[in-house]
DNA sequence: AATGCTTACGGGTCACGTAATGATT
DNA sequence: AATCATTACGTGACCCGTAAGCATT
């Protein structure tokens, strides 16, 4: 699992667009779906409700989302704190 | 950065030797060193202070120690959340 | 036909294992 | 010499982009 796949997920379920979404995130609308699909097929769960007009969160994905943005504030956060500490001993 | 990652650290903070936390997360020293090295550049920190006796934490490492556990428990979480979801749709 | 997502294929990067090397006791 | 960690090298897996395909409006 790899915290990139939570970053495109966020993107696509702001988005409710793949296309948007890839954009976003700076890839192409394929290899974001497969990444999405590798997603969810890591999580067991069907994260997303595609259709020819974009793309809806399930229940499911609604709560994965909110877990996805939070998990990655904190690894932003356990860097930032990280550096911190290193950079108060060196400094 | 793979959530991997984390857990190698983890591993290898919490024996305090590479070669035991090889064993633990299933594979070599060698590519664990790497992965340890990968993620020091990634986060700018060095986490470990090697010695021929095994390895310590830095209190960078210390830090980003406990974030890390965090982190993966809240992935796990994520995880099981979003399944209990799910199911509780499909039953 | 147009829009949105998915599958097929090829190329570059990444992660692993094995083996050799470096460093400290 | 023994122990612990780090490069060196080759192989398999992974991720991306381009292109073709499928479905719905």
């Amino acid at each position: 699992m790899h915290l990139r796949q939570f970053r495109y997920f966020v993107a696509v379920a702001e988005e409710h667009h793949f296309t948007r979404a890839a954009q976003r995130v700076g890839i192409e609308q394929s290899p974001l779906s497969r990444a999405i699909r590798a997603l969810e097929r890591e999580v067991g769960v069907v994260l997303l409700e595609r259709s020819t007009r974009g793309s809806l969160l399930t229940p499911a994905g609604i709560v994965f989302l909110k877990h996805a943005k939070s998990i990655i504030k904190s690894v932003d956060f356990a860097k930032e704190a990280t550096r911190a500490v290193a950079g108060a001993k060196t400094d």
